[in-house]
Formats: structure tokens, sequence, C-alpha cells
RNA sequence: GGUCUCGUAGUUCAAUGGAUAGAAUAGAAGUUUCCUAAACUUUUGAUACAGGUUCGAUUCCUGUCGAGACUACCA
């Protein structure tokens, strides 16, 4: 058990004790810098049970603790604020914690991120999309749960045939190896080439004296990629082979974006695979007579009584939509599973789509319904607003990617640190300082929250960032090739510093990070506690000798607590996606 | 129109209902005979507005103003 813990489960004893309140859960929280002590204990929730002022509460409180239990050491008040101070050995405690906090408790979490449209490559929100995923998989692996990590690729539809129609109509062959360019740049370039002329044939029908609605839906190219799809689920073996050309280039290009970002899945589902499932689904609620048709042989599912609308589950023509291949995907993957939940990491523009699906499911009467959260996480916007690829105010991926990169190389070759680094090596930590400055970058902000993104200004690598972060590991690692090895002992009764202190402090509070973390499913959280250890520790190099401190006693302490959080700082990072460098 | 989300320093982000609202960056001023200056120190600067609940509100509730998303036979 922690030092947190272990002090809660005494100031609960102590409230038992004075006041006969059983069970109570006490809530502490660091003590503010600005006040003497290690934890606050906040006695005003008390005061109705002790009758008595808040300072009178908390002396009894303080009291108690101090004569009845071995962590605390001392106290002092502030109004209703019991400031507790712990003894110093409670502290070096932290040295000996397991690099794991948690042991695996047997239950599954599916979680499903990426999922990305073969229509066109990847961009920044697909990106923060991936960085989220992996790592709160991670987190979720370090809190002890056992995490499938999936990707959903949404491989069939209308969308797909936009691309396929302008490359059989304006292509005129051109392939990934013809045109020099990754297989999913190419396929979406011609999902703009549609958008394009699909936008001239709308104007020309307006000015024919349509209405804008009647353009959309009677403009010839549309009409074609309709009965495209309508060929595709009919298996049309001309169609069908295009379909698996096309998707091929971009899958290929989609692994080569997946390996730069350092993510995995342990298993790629396919809508072309589930949606026929889905179909069958919905063929069934039609007999249960939880679904119903309308004239035009549509299949709806009536959700008013829920306050929302109608919704369509199969179009007129029997081909699906969204929505019928969601609930067959999540059907297929509760019967891969059998999983506790299935996150689903998807934007918060879908909170609609997710709130129909988890009710369709549990009005069919499948348990899967329940067991679906969406891990809603807010949009990257630029200064002008939200991306749109159709206007092509995308930051595409693999341009980010290799711009953080060479920004990375040439910040590094300035400072001039590695001279003697083999070319490999070099481009290596180019890729390292760069991936963790975007990623870092990323995973910084509350998941939930949107997030602004300005081309114009590079992401930052001074201060609140990855490199910062890396930058100090270097540094410890540094230092412990330096120190001789035999670095063992020391008899644990130094007195600490106010710095060592804090980093004892912090490297206690692991646990409790990361059980935060996978709870609220938050990267963000151990991003904020990765900088503070690096900054806490970055004020301890600059204020105290390691290596030439004569008392053995205390060099071989500073050197131990460097090493708890050079790993410390490893692992952390790790649960991020960023790796660390040894030299930088 | 309806549903939902969000308004915190110039900017980008923090703050389980707790103390004097933290950082970073930008601005100003410092720190290398000393373990990596991608670092450290000092300093200027913010809760949209009005009510309410509470011992205590950036946080919860109501209203006003402002921004965004969703409300597709797109995915």
């Amino acid at each position: 058990m922690d030092i947190k813990n272990s002090l809660i489960a005494e100031i609960n004893s102590a409230v038992n004790n004075l006041y006969q309140v059983d069970p109570y859960h006490a809530v502490v929280e660091k003590t503010n810098k600005d006040f003497r002590g290690d934890y606050t204990f906040v006695v005003f929730p008390l005061l109705k049970m002790s009758k008595k002022k808040p300072e009178e509460t908390a002396t009894e409180i303080g009291e108690y603790l101090k004569s009845n239990s071995s962590i605390v050491e001392g106290f002092n008040i502030v109004k209703g604020f019991l400031n507790i101070e712990l003894t110093p050995s409670s502290w070096f405690h932290a040295l000996e914690l397991p690099d794991v906090p948690y042991t695996s408790n047997g239950v599954t979490k599916v979680v499903e991120y990426s999922s990305p449209n073969t229509n066109k490559p990847l961009h920044l929100g697909h990106i923060r999309n991936i960085l989220l995923g992996y790592s709160v998989s991670m987190i979720l692996k370090e809190a002890g749960f056992d995490v499938a990590m999936v990707n959903l690729v949404n491989d069939r539809g209308i969308h797909i045939c936009k691309s396929m129609l302008a490359w059989e109509l304006y292509g005129n062959n051109e392939t990934p190896a013809s045109s020099g360019l990754k297989g999913d740049h190419l396929v979406g370039k011609y999902y703009v080439e549609f958008d394009k002329a699909y936008k001239k044939e709308i104007a020309e029908l307006k000015a024919q004296g349509l209405s804008e609605e009647e353009a959309e839906k009677n403009a010839p190219l549309i009409k074609q990629a309709q009965e495209m799809l309508r060929k595709w689920e009919s298996g049309d073996k001309h169609v069908i082979g295009l379909w698996r050309k096309m998707n091929g280039w971009v899958y290929e290009g989609f692994d080569k974006t997946y390996q730069s970002l350092g993510v995995s899945f342990d298993k790629t589902y396919y809508e072309s695979d589930t949606y026929l499932l889905g179909k069958a689904i919905v063929e069934e609620g039609l007999s249960k007579g939880v679904l119903f048709k309308k004239d035009d042989n549509s299949v709806w599912i009536d959700l008013t009584s829920d306050g929302l609308d109608q919704k369509l589950l199969l179009r007129g023509d029997g081909t699906s939509v969204y929505i019928t291949q969601d609930i067959g995907t999540a059907t297929l993957r509760f019967n891969d599973y059998k999983a506790e939940s299935y996150v689903y990491v998807v934007g918060n523009e879908q909170e609609y789509h997710f709130k129909v699906l988890k009710l369709i499911l549990t009005r069919l009467g499948y348990a899967q319904g329940e067991k679906i959260y969406h891990l809603s996480y807010g949009m990257v916007e630029l200064p002008e607003g939200k991306m749109k690829s159709r206007e092509g105010t995308v930051v595409d991926a693999d341009d980010l990617i290799s711009e953080m990169q060479s920004t990375a190389e040439s910040l590094t070759r300035e400072l001039g640190k590695i001279e003697d680094f083999e070319t490999s090596e070099a481009n290596e930590l180019f890729t390292t300082i760069g991936m963790g400055a975007l990623k870092f970058y990323i995973l910084k902000v509350d998941p939930r929250k949107k997030m602004l993104f300005n081309p114009k200004e590079s992401i930052d690598f001074n201060g609140n960032t990855g490199p910062f972060i890396q930058y100090t590991y270097a540094r410890i690692k540094s230092v412990l090739r330096k120190a001789d090895s035999n670095n063992a002992g020391f008899s644990g009764t130094i007195e600490l510093k106010e710095s060592e202190k804090e980093l004892l402090k912090l490297i206690a509070e692991y646990p409790e990070v990361i059980r935060e973390a996978a709870a609220g499913f938050s990267p963000a959280n151990v991003a904020n506690y990765v900088y503070e250890l690096a900054k806490a520790y970055n004020q301890f190099y600059h204020d105290i000798t390691i290596l030439k401190e004569e008392n053995t006693e205390l060099r071989n302490f500073r050197l131990k607590l460097s090493e708890k959080v050079a790993s410390r700082l490893k692992r952390s990072m790790m649960l991020l996606g960023i790796s660390v460098p040894e030299r930088m």
C-alpha cells in the first residue's frame, strides 16, 4: 500500500474512534506548497459530528494521529486545514516501490481506435485518435487490465465508391508505383477529384433551375457512385476487383503511418466482413417488431420515446448504412472477446451516433449495448476552425510526422552535442525527439476537450514538452554512466533536502496517477505527472551535487534516487507511446 | 428551432467543491572555472457577465452574452 492510502486508513480510523463515524472515507490532498506539511486533511465536513470549532476538531484528529500512527510525525492547523507531516522513513519507502504498480485483475477491456476510412489518407485528427487509443490501452494495462487493441476499417460504403469511380473515370491506370505517391495519398487524390467534379455537376444542374437538394440527388456522378455501391453489395466481379486493388494501396500507406507512430493492433476488423451480420440483425429486429419499414422499403427504428428521432437502418435499395455496420461489428466483437467493456475511441461529433447504437442494441435485446463506452474526444481545430478533408484544410499526418523529424534534426544539430553519433544513431534520435514532441503535445491535453493546432507556430521543444522530459532522462543517464558501479547501499537515515523529498513524494504518487488515468481514460494525467517529475528533478539537479558529494551515504542515496526517477520517467513516457534517449 | 459541449494570463494548456487560481510560451532581468544551459532563478499578466446553493464555487444550479458540435438514405 502506498503512503497516501496508509494515511487515509489512519485518518478513517481516527474519525471512527473520535466521532463514531463508520465507515468514513477521508479525502486527503497534497499540502499546498506555501504551507508546512506533506498531506492535508480538510475537517469542515466533520464539524457536524464533532460539534466543535474547526481548529479544535483538527487538533483532536492531529493529536490522535500523532500518538497512534507510526507514519505521522507532526501537524499544524490553518483554519479547518489539518496539515500533516510524515516521518522521513515513510518517504524512503518510495525507493522500494515496484515498477509495475498493479498486478493483473483478470478483467478484459477491448479498445478500438484509429478506425480509418479507406478513401483518404490520415490527418491530424486521426493522429489524436491513434495516440489516445494507444496510450489509453497502455495505461489500462498498467492498471492491471487485459487489453485487446483493435482497429475497425471502414472499407466499404459510398465514400469508397466515390474514389473508385473517380479513379476509373480520370485515373488512366495511375498506381502508387507509376505516380510515386503513397497509396493512401493516391486514393485520397481521387476522392478530391470526385468531389470537384460532383460540385461542378451540381452547379450546372442548379443553373438549369433545380434546387440545391435536387441537384445533389440527381447529379449523374452520385448516381453512378450509388450504382457502384449496389454492384459491390451484389458481388460484381469488376467492382470488387477494383475495390480490392485500391484498398490494398491504402492499407500499405496506412501501415507506414502506423509504423511511424509506433502503434499496432491485436486485431483488425473490416466493415466489409461485418455489414452482413448487421443486416441480419436488422432483419431480426424487423421480425421482432422492434423496427419498421416505410413505403419505400427503407428500415427504421423509432427512438422518439427516448428523446431521439427516427433513425434509418437500411436504405430503400437494401444497402446498409454506417450504423448497420456498427451493429454487426459490435456483435461480432462481443462474441470474439466476451469482455467487461468495449471502449470506442471516436470523436465527440459522433456522440449522437453512439447513443443511438447503444439504444438499438439494447432494444434488440443484446447485452453489448450496455457494455459499449464511447471515449469521446474533442476535435483538433485549426485557427480558422474545424479541419475538412473535402475542402483541403487538413494537416496531413505523414507531412506533420516528417516535419517534426526535420525540426528535431535541425534543433539537435544546432546544439552540437552529437558529433560522435553514427548516422543511424543520429537519425534514430531525431525520430525519438520529433515524435516525442508531437505525441506529448497532443496527449497532455485533456482528451475530452477540443484542442487547437496552429500550423504556423511549430510545436515547442522547450518547457512543458516531450523533449524536456527526454532531456531530463538523458541527463540522469549521463550522471549514472559517470558514477562508479557500486552505488548500492545507503542506510536510509540521511536527512532529506526539500527537493529530494519532493522527488520521493512524486515517485510514491505513481500508482494513484495510474489509477486515475485509467479510470478517466486520460493520458493527460500521466503527461502532467511526468512533467512534474522531470521539472522537480531538474531543480534537484541544479541545486544539489551528486557525483562530487563526499559523504558516500548522501552520494549513494542521490544516485539511487536518480535511478528511480529515470525509470519512472521512462515508464511513464512509455505509457504515452514515447521513447526516451540515453543521450541527446 | 431542438439536443449537447465549451468560455481561465497576449497565446496554448492545468486545477476529486478547499487555502493566496498553477504551468508553459511570449515580454523584462539574471545564472556556465561546477554532474548535459533542450536547464535553472526572479518578474509582469487571467476565472465572459449576473444571480443562487455552500463554512468555502473556476468547479454545482438558473439566466444573459459569446464560440462550437450534432440534429444526412455521408462514414
